[in-house]
DNA sequence: TGTATGACCCTGA
DNA sequence: CTCAGGGCCATAC
């Protein structure tokens, strides 16, 4: 039996709710773990993201932290990398921060932001 | 077996 | 807004 890492369908959970993330919108950390069913195990999220094969093509730029940021260091590749992802689906990004660029509804301003 | 380390979060000061 | 403290838990060493 080989040592299942981080057991395996928590992992799927986690890849699953990040994959519906709708484009041009943001989840945090955290979000993801509650909508994993993992509520309070926001680290295991991340863990889960860099351990994701690249084949998924998961949308792991459009989670980010619960206060807005981004959570690679500043000026690291990955940061740039995610910001250029972000503002490509048409999200601001200033200094680490995402904000909402054009809200499109009534319910983008109500119900916008991180949580989904 | 024990300690350290994070793609985090929440509360309080 | 920042900072510290405590919680979380799979991994690495």
């Amino acid at each position: 039996m080989r040592p299942r890492a981080l057991g395996q369908p928590a992992q799927e959970r986690i890849w699953a709710a990040v994959a519906a993330i709708p484009r041009g919108r943001t989840a945090s950390y955290g979000a993801v773990a509650r909508a994993a069913g993992l509520p309070g195990r926001a680290r295991m999220v991340g863990r889960a993201l860099g351990a994701a094969p690249a084949a998924l093509k998961l949308p792991w730029h459009r989670v980010i932290t619960a206060s807005g940021r981004i959570a690679f260091p500043r000026g690291s590749r990955l940061h740039a990398e995610q910001t250029r992802r972000l503002k490509r689906e048409g999200l601001a990004v200033e200094r680490g921060r995402v904000r909402v660029a054009v809200p499109r509804s009534l319910d983008a301003l109500l119900w916008g932001a991180p949580r989904w």
